[in-house]
DNA sequence: CTAAAATAATACTCACACGTAGTATATTCC
DNA sequence: GGAATATACTACGTGTGAGTATTATTTTAG
């Protein structure tokens, strides 16, 4: 069963000597978030904020229902509901009681909310196009296309590996 | 300066209409880490417990400093003291005071730990095995390959982007 | 039309990322 | 060899991810 470990046909996917995948991302992860946190520190503006920003600023002008945020940030009703209480306090944006549904809320920007989003926007830019240059120029595209895909399954196997 | 979106070379790297690195990060790597932590809740290791015991297997059998499990999780001091508190607890590791430093620990695995890293171990595999399937087989080395040299990159910002 | 199921959000809990500040021990440099 | 500096870790606080349980409202089914 042990064979020669140098590109063994054999070699176990989570051979030390093998790149995988799981390392590579948790290392690109925190490291893009960790220098975005680092960098807009100043702007008293969380990288979790910032995206719930950008989805907002991106969608219809009459705002999202929480529950809509939470599916568009791919994340967690709970993790949302705090999110945006924080952004609330902080006056990045308004929460009103939806106007058809009174289970929900209608979520929208606020002014300040713009502002900050558009003061933190220029250092997002500037920080994707210096982690991009770590990769030649012509395969940019490319990385980024079969990395939609394996974000694909990934959100995909999550979902489908129910919590028991 | 607007121009038609479609493809023009002008379009801003944020574009919606464009694939996004940090989106695309953020999601593959929230997918993978909820979907693995869900697999292996019933055996009461957490995803960031995986990955210090894979550490601490991969190392030296005489263990390492604590510093050391910080600086190969890419992690911080805090949020590993914490970790390694838990684990300590749990059983899967030793703590003992440093023999030539005294102000550091040398934290070793214990048969329990082993026991989770061979079982949890098998869960990952397979996890990481069926997202790569969402690949062509012939690009899985080359998108490693890539997602590696934006990991470097990440990580490195990251490292230059001081906390002020 | 009403009872049951689905949905939107909250409360509470634990795990973890990471920042600041502080303590103890080691190392360096004059 | 003693003071300045560096290093290993802890204490404590905030923000976030996510699981379970609960409440309020809407939708659906009989």
């Amino acid at each position: 069963m042990p064979r020669a470990l140098k590109k063994s046909p054999t070699l176990a996917v989570d051979n030390p000597a093998r790149r995988r995948l799981p390392i590579l991302l948790r290392r690109a992860w925190y490291g893009l978030n960790q220098a975005f946190r680092r960098r807009i520190a100043h702007t008293g503006v969380t990288p979790d904020q910032f995206t719930a920003l950008r989805t907002l600023m991106e969608c219809d002008p009459v705002g999202l229902p929480q529950s809509e945020l939470t599916r568009l940030m791919a994340s967690d009703p709970n993790t949302i509901a705090s999110l945006v209480e924080r952004m609330n306090t902080a006056g990045f944006v308004d929460r009103q009681t939806h106007e058809r549904d009174r289970r929900a809320y209608r979520i929208k920007i606020k002014p300040l909310g713009r502002k900050k989003y558009e003061e933190v926007r220029e250092i997002a830019i500037g920080l994707q196009t210096e982690i991009l240059t770590g990769l030649p120029a012509d395969r940019r595209e490319n990385f980024l296309e079969e990395l939609a895909r394996v974000a694909d399954a990934c959100q995909l196997t999550a979902e489908n590996s129910p919590r028991k």
